[in-house]
DNA sequence: CCCTTGACTATCT
DNA sequence: GAGATAGCCAAGG
């Protein structure tokens, strides 16, 4: 195992294992939460080398859409983790509890867009 | 070393 | 809003 991967890997399974049932977040936020910036290509990869089980599902791209191309198995896998917490997915974007409308949606994403 | 590949993202048309 | 484009960065060939 690299010496990249030996310091990367685990504070990404430590900052996934913490999302809450009907919460996401994208690569990007868990590498910069990880404290690694600009990894969010690296962070799918370390999920798939986890050790443990992790809600991996969780984590979708920057615009609410599923991390796999639809139609694939492992998008119809995502999708059904997600809604059996709850999540929603409209439009493929995959909408977390926090948000109930789609006005509200549409508030979330414009609200992302500026931080 | 150079090139390609991603479960990515931001920013144009 | 769907494509195209350009950054991004570790890994592997």
């Amino acid at each position: 195992m690299s010496s990249f991967q030996s310091k990367f890997d685990p504070e990404v399974w430590r900052v996934v294992s913490q999302i809450k049932a009907g919460r996401l977040m994208s690569y990007g936020e868990v590498a910069r939460a990880a404290g690694f910036p600009r990894h969010a290509r690296m962070v799918s990869k370390a999920m798939s080398r986890a050790d443990m089980p992790l809600p991996w599902f969780r984590v979708v791209r920057s615009n609410y859409s599923l991390g796999f191309e639809k139609g694939t198995e492992a998008y119809k896998q995502q999708s059904k983790r997600l809604s059996d917490d709850g999540v929603v997915i409209k439009k493929g974007k995959a909408i977390p509890l926090e948000v109930n409308s789609d006005t509200d949606l549409d508030e979330l994403l414009w609200r992302n867009s500026f931080i």
